[in-house]
DNA sequence: CAAATATACCTCAGAAATTGATATATCAAA
DNA sequence: TTTGATATATCAATTTCTGAGGTATATTTG
């Protein structure tokens, strides 16, 4: 994540809303799939992604396959029900948080 | 703050765009301010407000005038000419946040 | 085929920001 | 007179991210 100072936080949410909707993907196919929905501009640094990960899972929100393809591992991740559950509290929490945004910041921000 | 994990690093653009709109103001003055404009559900923590606003101020984003109210001393902040520059900026590396964040989450958040 | 690039996982030191607790002190109102 | 609001501030612990580095396999390209 390069955007600086601000949005420290919304990493755990984006990897819970990408397999809320992917059902399963690994650590990897994660960074480019926000790479390419954001047009590149958002970039998920691996640095932060794994840690985020394993403490997703130690929390018990996610879930970890491990597949071999080819002649190397990957992890599959999925959500849990308690991270399905979690994922939905989430959003809304952002949500919540957009409008008191908006409500201090007024002008540029609204909900759809 | 008490909004948990997400969210974090939106505090010093509170300050500065709450400076924007009313030039002078106390630290106190602003976590009412915050709880105020957002009916109580938005709170600043001053364990996290003090530091920020030294923070601000050690970058010149910030200058503080002394002020001898009754028997006490208040510490108003108004912004710099830097802070100003910067708080438009600020607001601007958000609203495209806000934009990554929709493309990521889709349902919900949408620009005004 | 060799080299470069992409895929895929990971850790760690240091930086930055926040929480929650604690401390101090004034002042108004019950 | 003591409670609660006003007003400032620091500190240890925690969380999270950045930036760097490390390992290894797979694929593309000159």
């Amino acid at each position: 994540m390069n955007n600086s100072q601000l949005y420290k936080g919304s990493l755990s949410l984006i990897i819970l809303k990408l397999l809320e909707e992917n059902k399963r993907m690994y650590g990897y196919e994660m960074t480019q799939k926000v790479k390419e929905q954001t047009g590149g501009e958002l970039v998920i640094n691996e640095g932060a992604l794994y840690p985020a990960l394993h403490k997703l899972e130690a929390d018990g929100l996610l879930t970890v396959a491990v597949e071999q393809v080819g002649n190397r591992p990957r992890k599959y991740y999925s959500l849990t029900e308690k991270g399905e559950a979690e994922t939905i509290n989430r959003l809304e929490e952002l949500t919540e948080f957009v409008k008191h945004m908006q409500l201090l910041l007024n002008p540029k921000l609204s909900l759809g």
